[in-house]
DNA sequence: ATGATCGAAGAAAATAATTTGCATGAGAGG
DNA sequence: CCTCTCATGCAAATTATTTTCTTCGATCAT
């Protein structure tokens, strides 16, 4: 599916001419997907047929289905190399910041772990009581979307931002309880903490951060989320969005799982919502 | 750029064979790209020259050039025509979830306005106070992350979920003040009232939320968000990310006009990070 | 009603691109 | 030093695409 991680993968067991024109297609990508096979042949000092061969080592059936495949994956997937916005006009810096949030979130995806995602689901979705860590404006929007997603589905779920309370929190928690962190850097020592804590107490941690860690390494459950950051500090950091979709598929999960009792929950919410705000039931759940 | 809306919006003026292969297009998208001009063509039942004819009439060079561009715009533009996820596997899950909200950021950025962009970007970088407005667990954050980017470029801000805190709020707001509010549905009446409220009193109104709705009606500067959504109750609503985009772009553009105190404010914050947290000063600005 | 004009669409030819088959040469291994 | 293998290019064959030319049909003015 994806040509580009294809390539750096394969890059190393290809010859010498085939490396050329690897190197072509990752250097300047915007000329490979315009390009004939015979421009991009000459241009890497190759032959056409050459080029044809390299296509198919990389799962193609011809050169044209390559540059589909390669078309397909420049509209995210290579961004992340392009530099930064050209101006600061409002049309380029839409673009950047919405190029760089759709690029965070297929990264995400590209590194996902079904595996881990599963085991998440279940423990999220057998907990008696869950408890989601973040501090910072970020995690800490995390942690609060967390509860907001999955008290929609009947979970019991707090949420905190703050150190002490979160210490408190881990201590009391019970065997079938959950806690589940983020931390953007995975240096959140104090959430770090909790998860020990949690932990010998036999309690489920999860954490959404920085894979190997000082946060993941304290962690039962790890949903690594390795996002490179530009140095544009003026950009919010697009990793949230990472983050953010990482929540969503976790509770699309754990409703699933719970299929019964998210279905009489978001019913009973709904409900409310219409009696009490407005007649038009087609609306979001809550603004 | 974007092909798809190209035919959609030309769909009209083209003659019947024309018209023919945009059926095609828009019907069965991966087959039309991974079909040569010949098969194209056999399907549409025209001649090859016709097909010809109708890309250039898009805005392409050549054949090749627009299934480029059609391979493009595939891999996110096109994915809401699909159904929903095809298990409840958490591969699919994701699968379906990221694309989803890959395509809430295409279509805001397809339909956001630069020139509102502007003005919007102009008032918040000249206010004295920001009043950032939203309800329910989805506009709550909304109002939140705004404070949350905002507060980092040197603006004064405070975000309010509480509808009689937010009429106080509006009450006591000063002329060089501004209130930006976000409704999802565009149905927060109250909201609206705050609007009204300011307008009076020559306050200036920023509302991201659905176009032509009372809350877009009672605004002065409206960045009109509207993104259909499937009736997966179970997934959370992927508009989230696209008022989290526009949020970002505007933190960006904001951040662009007052570049020097954002950068000594985003400096401070960032100094007092690394002393009172940790050593690593190429972090992200606060987890 | 009839001819003029325009544009859409296809046929065929020309051109261009792509693939295949085959030959060559370099380098590894015996 | 031979032989085998593999990478590579050349040239031919194939295939795809574009151009040119022509026809057909609709519309409009006379």
């Amino acid at each position: 599916m994806d040509i580009f991680a294809t390539i750096q993968e394969e890059r190393a067991q290809l010859s010498p001419s085939e490396q050329r024109i690897a190197d072509i297609l990752l250097g300047d990508f915007d000329f490979a997907v315009g390009a004939s096979i015979i421009e991009l042949a000459e241009r890497a000092s190759v032959s056409p047929p050459t080029v044809t061969r390299f296509c198919r080592r990389l799962g193609c059936q011809s050169f044209s289905d390559f540059k589909v495949s390669l078309a397909k994956t420049a509209f995210v997937g290579v961004r992340y190399l392009n530099p930064e916005a050209k101006s600061t006009e409002p049309a380029d810096v839409a673009e950047d910041v919405i190029t760089k949030a759709q690029n965070a979130l297929f990264m995400m995806h590209r590194a996902l772990d079904p595996v881990v995602l599963d085991k998440v689901a279940d423990r999220l979705s057998r907990a008696e009581m869950i408890y989601a860590f973040g501090s910072g404006g970020n995690s800490s929007m995390i942690a609060s979307e967390l509860q907001n997603r999955l008290f929609r589905l009947g979970s019991r779920i707090t949420a905190s931002a703050d150190y002490h309370m979160q210490l408190m929190l881990a201590a009391a928690a019970r065997t079938n309880d959950v806690i589940i962190g983020s931390s953007f850097s995975g240096r959140n020592l104090e959430l770090a903490r909790c998860f020990a804590l949690a932990q010998d107490s036999g309690i489920t941690t999860i954490a959404l951060t920085q894979s190997e860690s000082p946060v993941a390494r304290a962690a039962e459950l790890v949903i690594a989320i390795d996002i490179p950051e530009g140095d544009n500090i003026f950009r919010p950091t697009s990793t949230r969005f990472a983050y953010l979709g990482v929540v969503d598929v976790i509770a699309s999960l754990v409703a699933y799982r719970n299929r019964k009792l998210s279905t009489v929950t978001l019913r009973h919410i709904k409900q409310q919502l219409v009696e009490h705000r407005d007649e038009d039931d087609r609306q979001v759940l809550g603004d």
